[in-house]
DNA sequence: TTGTAAGCGTTATCAC
DNA sequence: GTGATAACGCTTACAA
């Protein structure tokens, strides 16, 4: 008989107990299939020997982590933080863990990063947009790791999603723009390549043109990556062209950010001179001044019903819907009729 | 005999590649440790079965999960975003993997994250802050796993933390504040009962007013949580009092915006007629106009240290040093001389 | 309600 | 360089 130095296990909480280990773990995960007295004999155990299962065994035997994992571009923009910060919540809730990879808007790393938090038993999967391989898919599928895509609603597909129809909502607020005699028109985009969201919202602006007959030689189209500076550089760009618009919708908040502070560096007074539209209704849409013009995304709702989702397939085979969020324009100070 | 259609075990690799689960296991984890023939026969056989490691089994036989928990108050302040975006990717640069749990600044809440995280398999655990009970100290050390303390930087504390001394950082700026003539001063903080960091900052304010002979009642101190709207209610309460402050500190950038609309709203200059000082030097501190003079926190250099230090101790036995980094004083459009 | 015992799929220690 | 084989600590039929 030697001394115990090593983290006790069941066996250990067992013996002391008097109990078998299969009553211990039944006490553990089922507590009511167990009689009261035996329970508390096995918890009074527990926390004697300061015993917490071992996760690795846990695993093996029971075939799931509790563990899900979520692929975002980044944390640092508000819209995705918030998102998270739900979708985690609600995952808590329901005593699951969150695993975090982000991409930094680079849509390749995203394999990768699938590969890898299967690796590390995620459960399920948080994606982000339509736009990928479908080797990835098939991937999952074979790996039988199920998986919810936010963010972006895409009528046209068959994969379960929960989000909001980008081209819809951008539609719905450059209409808008556009009867208040906006003719010429802006867009700061992020880059449309392996960018759903962005790719929609550019078509959203395109459609409402299109609907009101205007060219599409008036929109001056704008990508870059995004960023307050960012935003403030297309900005001056725009200014600089020699046709100003008179109206300038932004990818979203932080380039619209950037571009109102661009414009009172330049003298330009928002919106008598110039209007500027966000994109998202983060913090500092309104925190600005004028407080933005802007189109508010559901972000917390969408990582909420995520999660929901995800543990009810999980746990119950329930199947995921899709589901269609609004989002929705929000009138503030920056936008003005020409 | 029966048909397997369950996902592929080393053994059937073994079986296929006609060598044993041993040789598998050295050819995926210790490639140069195998013939190179023998390796590809290993090679050949994993991607003809589509094998992929089970990670329960792996984590069992390991012993390690490559997988560190963060516990932080909430993802939606930028300033939590931000070092744990920049924790994130430290992390994942040396293969591990970022579990999130949140506490919505209920510290109470953290204790059962910090076992849940253990639960869940982290190899290690990153803190916000240091105050909280000894016990759980006492069951990391049970558990043999390390925990690293960020944000707040305790000369007095043995535990090993990467953060910066907020006391002092607000000593700074207040001293600054004072030395423009500034002698009736106002705080809005978050509550300070159970967060060391808002409890250091009021201190660091307190001793500025010592070291410059302002009496303690000049200071009007006020204790919210954290939010825009709170910011500007407090801002609200403060114009009310009977004594109005010529400057008006806040705990973070978030209470300050809030507390700078308000003042618009009101019809309060800022700096002329009132001086707004913020903390963390988020996104909103240079959004919001005036700009806001703020303390410049190191979030994403805390963030990548820790991960570091984290990683190194983990691989290579290195206890993490205790790092007191620099925050300073940024100077911008809300603060002026009275 | 409780106990027995058979896995679960790796890794790691030995021999060879 | 390679192969047997013994852990690893839990869950879960099944039996009592």
């Amino acid at each position: 008989m030697t001394t115990q130095y090593s983290t006790p296990t069941l066996e250990d909480v067992a013996g002391l107990a008097g109990v078998s280990t299969a009553t211990v773990s039944r006490a553990i995960n089922f507590p009511d299939k167990v009689a009261v007295k035996t329970r508390q004999k096995v918890e009074d155990a527990i926390s004697k020997l300061g015993y917490s299962p071992n996760f690795g065994a846990r695993v093996m035997a029971a075939r799931q982590t509790k563990t899900i994992g979520a692929i975002i571009p980044t944390m640092e923009n508000a819209v995705f933080a918030r998102g998270l910060q739900a979708f985690q919540d609600e995952l808590w809730n329901h005593g699951y863990t969150m695993l975090v990879a982000s991409t930094g808007y680079k849509d390749d790393k995203e394999e990768e990063q699938i590969r890898s938090l299967i690796a590390r038993g995620a459960d399920a999967l948080l994606l982000i947009g339509h736009s990928r391989n479908a080797d990835i898919y098939r991937f999952l599928e074979a790996q039988n790791v199920p998986a919810i895509i936010t963010w972006a609603f895409d009528p046209t597909s068959e994969r379960p999603s929960i989000g909001f129809d980008n081209k819809a909502a951008m539609h719905d607020m450059a209409l808008q723009v556009i009867e208040m005699g906006h003719t010429q028109l802006a867009l700061i985009s992020a880059e449309t390549t392996s960018n759903d969201r962005a790719l929609e919202r550019h078509r959203g602006v395109l459609a409402a043109m299109q609907d009101r007959g205007l060219p599409i030689q008036n929109l001056n189209f704008i990508e870059t990556t995004y960023g307050i500076d960012e935003g403030a550089a297309a900005f001056a760009q725009l200014m600089d062209a020699p046709i100003r618009p008179t109206a300038v919708f932004c990818g979203n908040d932080v380039l619209a950010a950037g571009a109102l502070r661009k414009a009172r560096e330049l003298g330009i007074e928002v919106p008598n001179d110039i209007s500027i539209i966000g994109f998202d209704d983060i913090e500092l849409a309104h925190v600005v001044h004028p407080p933005l013009t802007t189109v508010h995304v559901p972000h917390r709702e969408m990582g909420r019903l995520a999660a929901l989702a995800l543990v009810n397939l999980l746990q119950e085979g329930k199947q995921p819907e899709k589901i269609n969020l609004k989002a929705h324009p929000i009138f503030r100070g920056t936008l003005a009729p020409v």
